[in-house]
DNA sequence: GGCAGTTGGTTGATGTGTCAACTAAACTGG
DNA sequence: CCAGTTTAGTTGACACATCAACCAACTGCC
């Protein structure tokens, strides 16, 4: 709790934080940018969509939406009335539980995606796999899911003994 | 512009897109409640201070500050105003060119970072290092450098022939 | 010098996200 | 079967971000 110097960055992982740190701003706001242009939509937004297009029935509780996007409940009731306004998503209570409630991709919530993603896609090319190796893609994915593992929370690593 | 199947991702193109897009939504989202949590204050307000104590003088132009940040100049303005309202920085008019304003960090804002500094720094090495090898550094701060370029609008690539 | 256009920054209106309080349905233990 | 608790989602109040309109200072040019 006191510490006072703890162990600071090496002039590598100096190096390393910062293009990580430029990335993680320039990258999400790039598309952002894109699907903004393109679709009139924000990158949240069509995370939900694209995902619901890969449910099996276009169908996903909103728990389940809201902890795959990392938003809050609420955040997410806000994005789905937006969607279900714009027509491209229908909710209704979860029959098997009174208390969930299913969203579904409508037929022209669907069509926006299957417009969308080509664009979305091409977008993710340009910018993130046109500069790299084969190798370098392979090197992305380990570090990514080891980031990923550890910045997500509930989910720490193992460690020996009780937690309690 | 009429492209209709565009270059698709490849098996490992997407597993490495997923992890990437998992560690942009989860590393974020981690930093921004540690700094809140310990240092009351979001990211973006951090990398403002950050930023500002490593400038000569502690002092930056606003424009200057919103571009390396990558936020809007109005943007700016707000959190310039909860800052200075919280006596960590202030602001006054360029005297070399009066449109400009100068944002300076204040001795409460210095002492603020330097007390916030190692927490958040700890945070990173906690996040981001400690689950990688050295080889693994030297690889993303190459990936993250490349991708961060290619983001960064206004930034494309040196093509041949005229750009007008 | 003076007018047109540009640049840097602020402000008002509006849209979006967040927090706490709330409702309703489902479990849980007597 | 009925309180007490947990879970899922919504809503109101508020904080924050965004967009367009705006103002002031500089720049270029005749």
């Amino acid at each position: 709790m006191t510490e006072q110097t703890p162990r600071w960055l090496s002039e590598e992982q100096t190096q390393a934080w910062i293009a990580l740190a430029s990335m993680m701003v320039w990258l999400p706001s790039a598309l952002d940018d894109q699907l903004e242009r393109d679709a009139g939509m924000t990158y949240v937004e069509y995370t939900v969509l694209s995902w619901l297009s890969m449910q099996p029935g276009r169908t996903s509780r909103m728990s389940d939406v809201a902890s795959l996007a990392n938003v809050s409940a609420s955040h997410l009731t806000r994005i789905a009335i937006r969607l279900e306004s714009r027509g491209w998503l229908t909710r209704r209570p979860d029959p098997n539980d009174g208390r969930a409630t299913l969203a579904t991709l409508t037929e022209a919530g669907w069509e926006k995606v299957v417009q969308t993603a080509p664009g979305h896609v091409e977008e993710v090319q340009q910018l993130v796999f046109d500069g790299l190796s084969a190798a370098q893609v392979r090197q992305l994915r380990v570090i990514g899911e080891t980031v990923a593992k550890a910045a997500r929370p509930g989910l720490c690593l193992p460690s020996p003994g009780p937690t309690d």
